[in-house]
DNA sequence: ACGACTGTATTAGTGTTATCATACACTAGG
DNA sequence: CCTAGTGTATGATAACACTAATACAGTCGT
C-alpha cells in the first residue's frame, strides 16, 4: 500500500486530501518529525495527478508549519514541530472544541456520548504512538 | 443588538456565516424549536445584502431539517429536531471527533487539554438551555 | 561539468461558488 | 377582492478554487 492513497470522485480537493492524510498520519505517528517525504513528482506520478496540485498541498502544508521544503533536496516533516504558544494554543482549542459542541449537538447526542466520541478518536490515534 | 451579525471581508460567505449562526444559537437554546426568525426580507435588508442570500441560507438549513420554511407565512425553527438515527449519528460524531483530536494534536496539546476544551464548549454551551 | 534529481514561479483553462436582480406564487388581514 | 406580507424560481455576473502546463532554479553524485 502506498504512503498516501486518492479518491478523485470524492468532491474534495486532492490537494486538501494530501494535506489531510499528512496531518493525520504525523498525529497518528505513521509520519515521524524529520522523516522525508515523497517528492512532488514522485507522488504525482504515483497518484496520476498534476505535479501542480503535490505542489500546492505540500506549500500550503510548509506555510501551516507542519513540513519543510527544501529546494533540490525534497520534502521533510518539520524536524522541531511548532510549539504554538500557550494562549494561541488556548484560543485555538476553543474554537475546535466549540465547532465540534455545536455540529456533534446537531446529531441530538448529549455530552457524555460527545465526549466519548473524543476519547475514541484520541485513543485510536494513539494506538501507533510511542509517545 | 440584531440577532445576526455579519463580516463581508471575513471570507467565509455571508450565507455561511448566517446557517452558523442560527445552527450556533439553536444548540445554544438562544432559539428554540418552532420559533419564528426573521423574514427573508427583513434580515436581508437588516443586514444589507441581497434577499436571495438569505434564501439560500435558509434553503440550506431546510434541506438539513434545521428550520421550516412555509411559503407566505415565513421562516420557523423545526419544532421536531431532526432525530438522527444512532448508526449514523455515531458515524458523524466519529468524523468529528476525528477532525479535532487531529486538529487539536498539531498545537502540540496532550489528551487531558484535548477533553478539557471541549468539557468547557459543551458547558458554555448548556449555560443557555434550559434541558 | 554534467545530468538527473529536487522545489519554484507564472500563466491559463475549467468549473464551481457567491451574490445579485427580477419576476413569480402562496397566505393572511382588511 | 386586494394588498402587503411571505417564500420560490430563474438567469446573469463576478469572483474564486482547482487543476494543469511549462519554464525556471537549486542540490547532489558522478
Amino acid at each position: 500500500m502506498a504512503i498516501f492513497t486518492i479518491n478523485p470522485h470524492s468532491g474534495v480537493p486532492v490537494y486538501r486530501q494530501i494535506m489531510d492524510q499528512v496531518r493525520y498520519q504525523l498525529a497518528a505517528g505513521t509520519l515521524a518529525p524529520g522523516q522525508q517525504l515523497p517528492s512532488i513528482r514522485e507522488l504525482a506520478h504515483t497518484l496520476a495527478v498534476n505535479p501542480a496540485t503535490i505542489a500546492k498541498a505540500y506549500s500550503e502544508l510548509e506555510h501551516d508549519g507542519v513540513i519543510e521544503l527544501q529546494r533540490g533536496r525534497g520534502a521533510f516533516i518539520h524536524a522541531h514541530p511548532p510549539a504554538m504558544p500557550r494562549d494561541q494554543r488556548r484560543q485555538r482549542l476553543r474554537t475546535l472544541a466549540e465547532r465540534m459542541a455545536v455540529e456533534a449537538r446537531q446529531t441530538g447526542a448529549d455530552d457524555a456520548e460527545i465526549c466519548a466520541a473524543l476519547d475514541q478518536a484520541l485513543i485510536h490515534l494513539n494506538r501507533r504512538r510511542p509517545s
